[in-house]
DNA sequence: TTTAATTCCTACTCATTTAGTAGGTTTATA
DNA sequence: TATAAACCTACTAAATGAGTAGGAATTAAA
C-alpha cells in the first residue's frame, strides 16, 4: 500500500474545509466530528499541514483552521507530499537517496522511473476543487 | 514508498535467470553472488516465487531454480503480487478489505480507483522480456 | 480582567512490517 | 555414500504507522 492513513485523512480535512465555504476559522473539533477521526490524531496531521503552509491555524477562542488558497490552487501532490515520507515507488528514487552502485547495470530503473512519473503526473493534475462534491 | 526490497529483489532474480538462457537449474548461491544479495534473505524470497509457481526449485546436487515459462509470458504484476502484501494504493481497495462505511460519501474513492487502475495497467503491460538487457 | 476555547508541543505506547540471520532437515545427483 | 543443493522453522532488530496523554501558550469573548 502506498498512501498512508495520514495522507488520506489530510485530504479529507482539506476537502472538508473547502466544503465549508467560509472564511472564518473552523475548529479541529468540528472537523474531527464530521470526519469521524480521533481529535488527537488529527491534530498531529494538521500540524503537518500548517507547517507545510497549506493551512493556517489560529489559537484561542474563535480559532481553528482555514485554507490559505482557493481549492483550485491545491494540487493533490502539494498536500500528500506533506504527509507521506515519500511518493517515490522505490527507495533509489527518493530525494535523499544515495546513488545506487548498480544503477548503470540496473534493468529495472527505467521501469521505476516510468512509474514514478506516471503517479506524479496523476497527482499533479488533480486539484482539491476536482474532488469537491464527488459521488 | 510502494515497492519493497523483496519485490525489487524478486524481479532482479527473475531477470537474472532469464539472462542465463539455460534450461538447467541455477543454484541460489550463483544468483546471490551475481546480484550481491544475502543468500539467506534471497532464499526467503525464492520460496515465495516457487510457491507462486513462477519458478521451479530442484533440490540436491545439480539443483537450483529455473523459470517455468518464457520471459515474454511473465507480466511484472504476476511477479510483484507474490512479494508485495498488496499493490493497491490505499487499504480500502485491497482484496480482503471490509467495505468502507463512508464509501457512498467518499470524495476521494474515485481518485484512488483511478490511480490503482493506472498502476495496475502499467505493470500488466510490461513483461520480464521487456526488461532484459536494459541499459 | 478573567474565563473558556482553541492550537501548539513533547513525549509516550503498541502493533505491524520489513529486512535479515541462524541452524537444521530433506532430497537428488555424481 | 558424500556432497550440494533447496526447503523449513524460528528468531532478531529496526523502522514506521497509528494513536494516546497531558499540559503550555494564545486569543477572543464575557
Amino acid at each position: 500500500m502506498m498512501i498512508s492513513t495520514r495522507g488520506r485523512y489530510a485530504l479529507r480535512v482539506m476537502i472538508d474545509l473547502a466544503e465549508q465555504k467560509t472564511d472564518s476559522y473552523v475548529p479541529l473539533k468540528e472537523i474531527a466530528a464530521r470526519q469521524e477521526i480521533s481529535e488527537k490524531y488529527l491534530e498531529s496531521i494538521l500540524k503537518l499541514l500548517v507547517k507545510g503552509k497549506v493551512l493556517t491555524g489560529l489559537r484561542g477562542k474563535g480559532g481553528g483552521y482555514r485554507l490559505n488558497k482557493a481549492p483550485e490552487e491545491y494540487t493533490i501532490t502539494s498536500i500528500l507530499e506533506l504527509t507521506e515520507e515519500t511518493l517515490a515507488p522505490v527507495s533509489c528514487l527518493q530525494k535523499d537517496a544515495e546513488p545506487c552502485q548498480r544503477a548503470h547495470a540496473c534493468r529495472t530503473l527505467g521501469m521505476w522511473k516510468g512509474l514514478d512519473q506516471l503517479v506524479r503526473d496523476y497527482f499533479d493534475h488533480i486539484t482539491l476543487a476536482d474532488l469537491l462534491g464527488n459521488e
